[in-house]
DNA sequence: CGCGTTTTCTGTAACGATACAGGACCGGAG
DNA sequence: CTCCGGTCCTGTATCGTTACAGAAAACGCG
């Protein structure tokens, strides 16, 4: 009785010991003598054993040692956004401070959401979703520990994510002190609907994604801090590109600067605010001099970019390793503490007061 | 008897129908009228049953429905590195079409290596990894189907990767049709040693990182090129940065700079040709009428740097996606067919003729 | 009405591991 | 000689699921 793959039992009867003696072989040096755990190592060596297998590990202990990050509706977004590669950075590493390894779960494609259920993970974070996505109802129905990274707010749930109005009325605010008065948003997606209305806040019952939810926060706490100050939300122009990319970000601010020009634009994401740098450069237009421009994020593109660009850094890697101590300590049992995330404008090259 | 987490045989009990019964439910509707599927759905919804639990399924199914990457001593490298990423954007792309997650393995931290011992995959991918590491026996030895992406190469498993030093002789073929005579080579770690000696390819006994090894072999291709047009190769300045950083090609690029200027500058990554191109305009070197600069990889910020970087472009994206297509059918018992990658310069505003 | 088919459901037997509770043995103290 | 405390090792009992084979009921059909 020797075919198929090895076992411990294989292994335990093949060196003569049991078991028990061989797990520990493995996982405890300390409960056997250095001699057999010697012998025994060899005896499986010889067997082409390859170790206590996971997933009988995983059953008996009820553990995985693996948090699972379920990415948005389009898996590419996830690598292709440098704002949650930062985050995913973040994580990857406080995860991996901790001994624990990330999971990549995919929610597009099967529609039953097979991923999720069959996750052998001990907790999951939620990344921007879509808000009421299927695939959340499925993780919070697997009853694992989890934290979400800025949306969607769900009740209950731990969530990290700076306030993205108080974040863009800083923007607003320096905008403001360098003298500015006349302003433009370039956002995307339908991150600029309900600002007219000064419902931006109004949740939506259809699917809106989490990411724009939190663009229309950005956009109405740039325009509310503008109001504040006496300028009229009508005068403010706000374009939205088609997605969050460099080239549709340069696309908007094309059509914005073509119409009657601004001398300050906020982007919602650096991405979106270097796409308006390349839009500005590609018409000639002297940015800071003939006009200002300020993203949010701060991604490390941002600080390489011609001019640098001034932006609302918000600590994505410090996020990501945050969710990461939060979840884990849900998964220990330990009390979770969220700290309030920081913002600030951090002021580079590509603002300055208006001529 | 119905304390603890409820299981497959709890709702079995309560629902009044066998423990298989309910299984089916979850995991072949067609099995069982649709009548019973919703009455055992319901209960178990009431008794707050999560579904199968992945661990006990797993170990009987013998399938995880994920593939583990490992991922480089540093775990920030695969994070900061944009051609990491999008190799790893692609492997994502590829394995989700496929219904399969990915695990990212960190190597660093635990000394026994337990996260590639613990790691509930079906197989594995190996990126760019130190020489001689560790972790790579450890996944050797959980004899499961792998592959490898650049180095290391190991006998009996597929590999891929470009031919790198045939695809940085096009570059350096690239600079001599536009009639350049003088060269210098921005590389980073200890890319550059054994060139002299025309060692480049030897294998080093030290731990020696995967990476660096692929760096070799494009300086040692760019040379022997320049040499097979008659360009004596201890004329090219050679020079290194710390690591694979914008900041650090920068840094090295002024070093050369400084000396005897070059006509071109061959990076052997986009990331430090970038950085070559920062240092220039920051001399004030005009690229591409003093200057003209190759770059490595094509990664998104070649297109938008200014002036646009000419490069050796590999699709990173497709090798991901390969990659996954390659483990899978080992998994799957397919043949592996690995068709070769190919490269092409991609020519941008960063190279002229020389003046 | 009898008989083969299909649908619907069940019982048994692993899958591979570890937690736990001891048993055997050994050396030294009393 | 007994007792005690370690060290080293073992047996048993799960962990929660699904593959497989087949039973029972329902159905179709000549």
């Amino acid at each position: 009785m020797t075919p198929g793959r090895p076992t411990l039992e294989t292994v335990a009867q093949a060196a003569g010991v049991s078991a028990m003696t061989v797990s520990n072989a493995y996982n405890r040096p300390d409960q056997l003598s250095e001699e057999t755990r010697a012998r025994v190592l060899a005896v499986a060596k010889e067997l082409g054993y390859a170790g206590p297998d996971p997933a009988g590990r995983s059953l008996r202990t009820r553990r995985a040692d693996t948090i699972g990050v379920l990415l948005t509706e389009q898996l590419p977004y996830a690598f292709a956004d440098p704002g949650m590669v930062s985050f995913l950075h973040g994580l990857a590493s406080g995860l991996a401070d901790a001994g624990q390894a990330l999971l990549l779960v995919p929610t597009e494609g099967n529609a039953e959401h097979a991923h999720v259920r069959n996750a052998l993970v001990d907790g999951f974070v939620l990344t921007s979703l879509v808000a009421g996505h299927p695939a959340v109802a499925d993780v919070l129905g697997r009853r694992l520990p989890v934290v979400s990274w800025g949306y969607p707010k769900i009740p209950g749930v731990p969530r990290i994510g700076v306030d993205n109005a108080r974040a863009a009325a800083k923007a607003a605010r320096h905008l403001l002190e360098l003298g500015h008065t006349s302003f433009g948003v370039v956002t995307f997606g339908d991150g600029s609907l309900g600002v007219a209305s000064g419902n931006a806040e109004l949740a939506s019952q259809t699917l809106v994604p989490g990411v724009q939810l939190a663009m229309r926060a950005r956009v109405s706490g740039f325009v509310r801090a503008l109001r504040a100050s006496g300028i009229d939300p009508a005068s403010v122009s706000i374009v939205a590109g088609a997605r969050n990319s460099r080239a549709a970000g340069r696309e908007a601010a094309a059509r914005m600067l073509a119409d009657r020009r601004p001398t300050a634009v906020f982007g919602v994401t650096d991405v979106l605010a270097l796409g308006v740098l390349d839009a500005a450069a590609s018409r000639g237009v002297d940015v800071p001099r003939q006009l200002s421009v300020v993203g949010f994020d701060d991604v490390a593109a941002a600080a390489a970019s011609v001019p640098p660009l001034t932006t609302v850094a918000q600590s994505l890697f410090d996020q990501g390793r945050l969710a990461a101590s939060v979840v884990l300590d849900q998964v220990a049992g330990r009390p979770v503490r969220i700290p309030p995330i920081r913002s600030e404008v951090v002021v580079r090259g590509s603002t300055a007061p208006p001529r």
